[in-house]
DNA sequence: AACACGTCCAACCGCAGTTAC
DNA sequence: GGTAACTGCGGTTGGACGTGT
C-alpha cells in the first residue's frame, strides 16, 4: 500500500453516516464495475463518496454485490447454519462461506433474531420437562449442554415459505432502492 | 384510529490481525 | 523491529415495519 497517500485519508472533513442513498449505491457499483474492489479507503475517495472505506466495503459485501442472494433463508440453509454454528460457534464469516450468496451479517442477524429465539423456546420446553426428572440427569448436564444440543428442526417450519422477491416499485422508494432495482438499472446501463 | 410493543435488518463501532513503510 | 494504517470480523444499536390491544 502507498502510505503517503493513505495518511491523508483521515483528514477528510465530513463523513456521511446512516442509510445509503440510491445515488451512493450507483456511484459505488459503477466505480467497482470499472475499477474493481481495490483499497477501500482510496476507493471511497476516488469514487467521490463521503463514506469511510469500511462503510463502502460493508455496503458492497452485504448488499450491492451481484451474487448476494436476497430472500428468505431456506430450510436447507437453516439446517446448515445450525450445523456449522454448532461446529464453529459465532464464526459468521466462516459459516457464510459455506452458504453461497449469504453474508455473515445476514446469517448473524438470522441467528440472533430467529434461531436463538427458537432455541430459547426449546430450552424452556426442555426445562419444564426436565424438571420432572432433573435429579436423574443433573450429573450429566454439567460441562456440556450447549444450546445447540437442544435444537429441533421441526420448530422452523416458517422458513419453508417460498422465497419472495419483491418487484421494483420506484414510486414507493424515492430515496432508498432495493438491490433488484439497482441491478436492473445496472443491466439497463449495460455495465 | 391510535398507541404500545415486538421483530427484523442495515449500518455502525471497536477490536484483532495483517501489511507496508 | 516498531509503528501506523488498513481490512475483516463479531457485537451492538437504531429505526422501520408489523401486530396486538
Amino acid at each position: 500500500m502507498d502510505r503517503n497517500k493513505l495518511c491523508n485519508s483521515s483528514q477528510d472533513a465530513e463523513v456521511r453516516k446512516g442509510p445509503w442513498t440510491m445515488e451512493e449505491d450507483m456511484i459505488l457499483i459503477n466505480y467497482i464495475a470499472n475499477h474493481g474492489e481495490g483499497v477501500w479507503n482510496t476507493l471511497a475517495k476516488s469514487a467521490g463518496l463521503k463514506r469511510t472505506g469500511k462503510s463502502c466495503r460493508l455496503r458492497w459485501l452485504n448488499y450491492l454485490r451481484p451474487d448476494v442472494r436476497r430472500g428468505n433463508i431456506t430450510a436447507e440453509e437453516e439446517l446448515l447454519i445450525v450445523e456449522l454454528h454448532a461446529k464453529w460457534g459465532n464464526r459468521w464469516s466462516k459459516i457464510a462461506k459455506h452458504l453461497p450468496g449469504r453474508t455473515d451479517n445476514e446469517i448473524k442477524n438470522y441467528w440472533r433474531t430467529r434461531i436463538q429465539k427458537h432455541i430459547k423456546q426449546a430450552e424452556n420446553l426442555q426445562g419444564q420437562t426436565s424438571e420432572v426428572n432433573d435429579q436423574a440427569s443433573s450429573s450429566q448436564a454439567s460441562g456440556m449442554a450447549e444450546p445447540m444440543d437442544v435444537y429441533s428442526p421441526p420448530l422452523y417450519q416458517r422458513t419453508m415459505e417460498p422465497i419472495q422477491i419483491p418487484l421494483p416499485t420506484p414510486e414507493s422508494n424515492e430515496t432508498y432502492w432495493s438491490m433488484e432495482d439497482i441491478w436492473s438499472m445496472q443491466l439497463f446501463n449495460g455495465d
